[in-house]
RNA sequence: GGAGAUGUGGCAGAGUGGUCUAUUGCGUCUGAUUCGAAAUCAGAAGUCCGUGAAAGCGGUCCGGGGGUUCGACUCCCUCCAUCUCCGCCA
């Protein structure tokens, strides 16, 4: 949610950073809302404490023992005016706050202009040196990523979709360990190395929480929703991680605070049947560890430049190719004010795909949330950020098209050895 | 799931229809005293909305929402959370 200020103060602000995006708001009618709600608040407000003053002459007379009828009778005119103005009030207000919620944030002005990815910005391209020769060498190229999880054992596209349906894989054997493996190295090495708290979270939240950071009421569509206990299955830890400290006052000394999360992911991916179902690239559950941060917003651009090299660190340690990409004003997520996104290359595929998402959402989510600070003796909204720290799925992907051995095998990065049990190779079976 | 109890400021804890402008204690901040501190004394302090250049002024807030009433911390309904007991169950 923007700064109400802005509505009435700032118009041209909110105008321009949203034509920059290519947002659609029809901003003149909630500006013309704002100026009628201030003005029945001022009348409300009179009529208030007249009644406030009747009400307490009512209370002397009766404590003297004498008769207010004349006063009782004014406070019965008052408090049907009264009623009258509030619900106009009530409703102009429910209106414009239900405006107010789907509007997305204003890019921050370092933020390249642009109307869709083909106009992000490449920042960065990290080429990992392979430490053998993978396939793909010497212009073989390598197996996709599908056929070596097959012939490895690693994952069963078919009985996922048995049990449950499409996009939900099941992974097997060394595959289920593999993917374990890769969420514990990113949690401990959060922790160990990033200074973040490791939170393990509901997986599933209600209402409120799903508005505090945005993915209500406008991607209502997007989510799997209880009926029975009108709860919502999160998208992402960045949902209850960023709610926990709702309704918060943070101790200003205590920020940054910096949370690693777990999660599963569900996402009903309405409306992109077509792209990318075949495979891990767009699942309806998969897993992830989150980064969450809370920071006092002078320097919250300087905790999203961490963030970014937090997830960028884990991509560098499992050896792969990948690039930053900064969003442009066209591309950048509803509550984000800047993002970035890493995107690992998948040699079979010969594509990037996207396994991170570092973004500042300023004060946008901190609004919505009621989550704030009081630094020198002011109260103000903190700043939220977050970033994939990261999703299996996509990376698993990688591994596989960049890792694979002359013999058909995987090559488990040295990282993630530990949580294998020491195993350095993953081998075909023998036939 | 059943029965009961509770929810008040940073914390503890009074308040059962009208000086509640929320008692009191602890903690916090400021000042006095002191060489300095402790102790003591005096004072101050919250949120949000509106208005105003500002000082200020008005409104709002006793778990959330709704109701009764001229008037609600107080009465009623409802939801939520916590606690106790019982039942069930990883």
């Amino acid at each position: 949610m923007l700064d109400p200020r802005l509505y009435r103060e700032e118009v041209d602000k909110i105008r321009h950073g949203l034509e920059r995006r290519g947002a659609k708001v029809d901003l003149d009618a909630m500006v013309n809302m704002d100026i009628e709600k201030r003005k029945i608040n001022v009348r409300l407000d009179q009529l208030k404490s007249e009644r406030n003053v009747a009400t307490e002459s009512i209370a002397k007379l009766k404590r003297a023992g004498q008769d207010a009828q004349a006063d009782i009778e004014k406070t019965r005119t008052l408090g049907d005016e009264i009623k009258a103005q509030q619900e106009k009030f009530d409703d102009l207000e429910a209106r414009f706050k239900a405006m107010a919620l789907l509007v997305p944030n204003l890019p921050h002005a370092s933020v390249p202009d642009g109307r869709s990815s083909a106009d992000n910005k490449v920042v960065k391209e990290w080429r990992h040196k392979p430490a053998s020769a993978p396939a793909g060498a010497d212009g073989v190229k390598p197996k996709h990523h599908l056929d070596v999880g097959k012939e490895l054992g690693l994952f069963d596209f078919e009985r996922g979709a048995k049990i449950t349906g499409s996009g939900f894989p099941i992974f097997t054997g060394l595959g289920a360990r593999l993917e374990r493996a890769m969420l514990n190295f990113f949690l401990d090495f959060h922790v160990a190395h990033h200074g973040f708290t490791e939170i393990s979270p509901p997986f599933v939240v209600n209402k409120a929480s799903m508005i505090g950071t945005g993915q209500l009421p406008k991607f209502e569509e997007d989510m799997y929703h209880c009926d029975a206990d009108d709860l919502y299955l999160i998208p992402t830890a960045e949902v209850p991680v960023t709610n926990m400290h709702g309704n918060e006052v943070l101790d200003a000394a205590s920020l940054p605070i910096s949370y690693a999360a777990y999660s599963a992911c569900f996402r009903r991916e309405a409306g992109s049947w077509g792209k990318d179902t075949r495979g891990f690239l767009r699942l309806h559950q998969f897993n992830k560890v989150e980064m969450v941060q809370f920071s006092d917003p002078a320097t919250s651009y300087q905790a999203h430049e961490f963030l970014r090299e937090c997830a960028e660190t884990l991509l560098q340690k499992l050896g792969l190719h990948y690039r930053v990409l900064e969003l442009c004003t066209g591309d950048l997520g509803f509550g984000a004010a800047k993002c970035y996104d890493l995107e690992v290359f998948a040699p079979a595929e010969e594509r990037w795909l996207e396994v991170s998402s570092v973004s500042n959402f300023e004060d946008f989510q901190a609004r919505r949330a009621n989550i704030r600070t009081k630094i020198d003796g002011k109260m103000q909204f903190v700043h939220t950020l977050n970033g994939s720290g990261l999703a299996t799925p996509r990376v698993l992907v990688a591994l596989l098209e960049s890792h694979q051995t002359a013999e058909g095998g995987l090559r488990v990065p040295e990282v993630l050895q530990p949580y294998m049990g020491g195993v350095a190779e993953i081998k075909p079976k023998k036939k």
